[in-house]
DNA sequence: CTGGGGAGGGGGCCC
DNA sequence: AGGGCCCCCTCCCCA
């Protein structure tokens, strides 16, 4: 038996009565969990979302040096068997996952083996404080495991969690099965490299797009935090850890983790050595080819796990110590930091309530319409009030400041106030003539030409004068004859973006009455909707593949064209097929895109009667075209 | 409906 | 850090 001595604390010896837990399934932890911790019920405030105020009473935050929630903490001891959760975030199906989005916190819940639906965790409006608790990277340090019960996710304690110890989740054994799909031969565990790999390896593994590089960077930033001179950023990690902990926090070191990670007791809950550091990234980072080591099938558990206490479903009520603030950002954010002289009752220090008379004049939320607050300095702060000081973050080397509003970015600090004014509705600059004010001296200056009628900037064609440069530009068009704006349907092009979108209301619904019922496209003809469906270009069915989404835009193309304007409805495939060919000739001959050839001679290439599918290739920046007897997508 | 100009807003770059 | 300048984008109005 391994008796492991941790932190010089109370030695325990609990090898069996793990072995029993690693071996549990998630059914075994819903039914037999001995605590049950809910989130906190507070209120989100101007300052503080969801994600950061559901944090049950017994965790806390850390804080990394740009002032970004590194990690989730215990404040006090944790029984094993305690519940947190359920985890909460926007719900997505998998037809309506907004393609342009951020699948950092992205969760896979699955129905009778299948993907149901996703829950995201990206909004920290919508979801809770689970999304902070970053992914153990070994097996000794491994705290919590995630479960799917009925429809949501929950992490348990699988071991006991001292105070200021961070938690760190893996997914339960049959949650990582589910992740894994089949798509891997459970023993092909390859060798494993050095542990943890490093960022470079990441990187190595096969970054299809910005997204995922984005993801990346991002997650490996989050683990290494900017090398920002102390000057520019209130380290709150830093001065908690000098007033109150005398023994520094737990902190994951590499050497540490190689150490532990040969002495851990139940390597059943095998975390990790192929995936990537971010359990949260599955879904964007590697779809349905998820590499993981060999996970034995759990066996039933024989009996209730026999060490923990009687259920107790009201823990956190009775345990929890009174209420304390645990974020950093209700601190003033410069001129020194104000504490009110005591100490939480974890002995971290904690400022008083928000102090108005420290809020920063220089940002100035304006105040609630509902507020009668007669000053802004006076008025409570506005989502982002916590980006003081400003969220930073390194990227290529270079200083990146964060939105914490809309989540943009800056590469210089001035860019991103007067971007802050964009969301304070701070309008500093008016114009004495007609009182209107901007956000810009720039835009005022620009202004103040309405009413001296000065125009500047002069065609040198026609001579011309205009009063913004923009303006001229779009004129120059008129000469150039540069139409840059085209309608993908009928082909017509516009100098202008406008006219573009006004355009593209003459092709509307009332037109085109056959639905695709999946994508919600609508056509002209119906043998174009056939067209559409046999051929497989349908994008809803494969969001992944960007190219799906051009192909079906080819055939609305088509659809408008006039060849498939003379064809008759009763047409059969092969006529509509010979006329597409047709069309993809003309279209070549009026000059397409170089790059939309290979896509017209693969849509040419779909052959009558048989459809087609686009098969994605991994790692792989074309679409292969092959034929199968019907369309299937992976997650049906 | 198309096509042209006018005006405002957001943001990047540089000093 | 703050400000100036510039560019792009978007929307509105009207012929």
């Amino acid at each position: 038996h391994i008796v492991i001595f941790r932190s010089g604390l109370v030695p325990y010896s609990l090898e069996a009565s793990l072995e029993d837990m690693s071996e549990w399934r998630e059914v075994d932890f819903a039914l037999n969990c001995t605590y049950i911790v809910h989130d906190q019920a507070s209120e989100p405030n101007f300052s503080l979302h969801k994600a950061m105020t559901s944090i049950p009473r017994n965790l806390t935050f850390q804080y990394s040096m740009d002032n970004q929630v590194a990690g989730v903490f215990s404040k006090e001891y944790i029984p094993q068997g305690t519940r947190f959760g359920p985890l909460q975030g926007l719900i997505y199906t998998k037809e309506n996952v907004p393609l342009q989005t951020n699948r950092k916190y992205f969760w896979r819940i699955y129905s009778g083996g299948h993907l149901h639906h996703f829950i995201d965790g990206y909004d920290v409006h919508r979801s809770n404080w689970m999304r902070y608790v970053n992914p153990a990277r070994s097996l000794a340090e491994q705290n919590l495991v995630a479960c799917q019960n009925g429809q949501e996710i929950f992490f348990y304690t699988i071991r006991p969690v001292e105070p200021k110890q961070e938690l760190l989740v893996w997914y339960s054994p049959e949650f990582s099965q589910r992740l894994c799909g089949q798509q891997e031969q459970p023993d092909s565990l390859k060798p494993s490299e050095s542990w943890p790999p490093s960022p470079h390896k990441l990187h190595s593994e096969g970054q299809e797009d910005e997204v995922d590089e984005k993801i990346d960077v991002e997650f490996i930033e989050r683990d290494t935090p900017p090398d920002t001179p102390d000057e520019q950023v209130v380290d709150f990690s830093k001065k908690i850890h000098e007033a109150a902990s005398p023994e520094p926090v737990h902190s994951p070191h590499l050497n540490q983790k190689e150490m532990n990670r040969s002495i851990h007791p139940y390597p059943t809950l095998s975390p990790p050595q192929d995936l990537p550091l971010h359990l949260h990234g599955f879904y964007g980072h590697r779809e349905g080819l998820i590499s993981y080591p060999s996970l034995p099938s759990p066996r039933p558990l024989q009996a209730p796990y026999p060490l923990l206490p009687p259920y107790n479903p009201h823990y956190s009520h009775l345990l929890l110590p009174p209420y304390s603030p645990p974020f950093p950002s209700m601190l003033p954010s410069k001129g020194g930091l104000r504490y009110n002289g005591f100490l939480g009752c974890d002995g971290l220090p904690y400022p008083s309530i928000p102090q108005q008379d420290l809020l920063p004049v220089t940002l100035p939320y304006p105040t609630p319409l509902h507020s009668m607050s007669p000053s802004s300095s006076s008025s409570p702060p506005a989502p982002g009030y916590k980006s003081l000081p400003f969220p930073l973050k390194k990227q290529n080397g270079k200083i990146k400041y964060d939105c914490n509003v809309c989540l943009k970015t800056f590469g210089q600090l001035s860019n991103l106030k007067v971007h802050l004014r964009v969301h304070s509705g701070e309008r500093p600059f008016q114009c004495n003539l007609c009182k209107k004010s901007f956000t810009q001296l720039a835009h005022l200056q620009k202004h103040h030409l309405v009413h001296t009628g000065e125009k500047p900037h002069e065609c040198q064609v026609c001579h011309k004068r205009f009063s913004s440069t923009s303006n001229l530009k779009t004129h120059l068009r008129l000469h150039s004859g540069e139409k840059p704006y085209q309608c993908k349907l009928c082909g017509v092009k516009f100098t202008q973006y406008i006219h573009l979108k006004l355009h593209r209301r003459l092709h509307s619904s009332r037109d085109r009455p056959h639905f695709c019922q999946a994508c919600t496209r609508g056509f002209i003809h119906r043998f174009s909707l056939n067209l559409h469906q046999r051929s497989g270009f349908c994008p809803t069915a494969r969001p992944e593949i960007p190219e799906l989404k051009r192909a079906a835009e080819m055939v609305e193309r088509f659809d408008a064209s006039q060849e498939a304007e003379a064809l008759p409805e009763s047409a059969g495939e092969a006529q509509v097929d010979a006329t597409l060919e047709k069309w993809l000739a003309r279209s070549l001959e009026n000059g397409e895109g170089e790059e939309d050839i290979g896509f017209l001679k693969a849509v040419a290439a779909v052959p009558h009667g048989v459809t087609a599918v686009g098969h994605h290739q991994e790692r792989a920046s074309v679409v292969h075209f092959s034929h199968r007897p019907s369309i299937k997508t992976e997650e049906e």
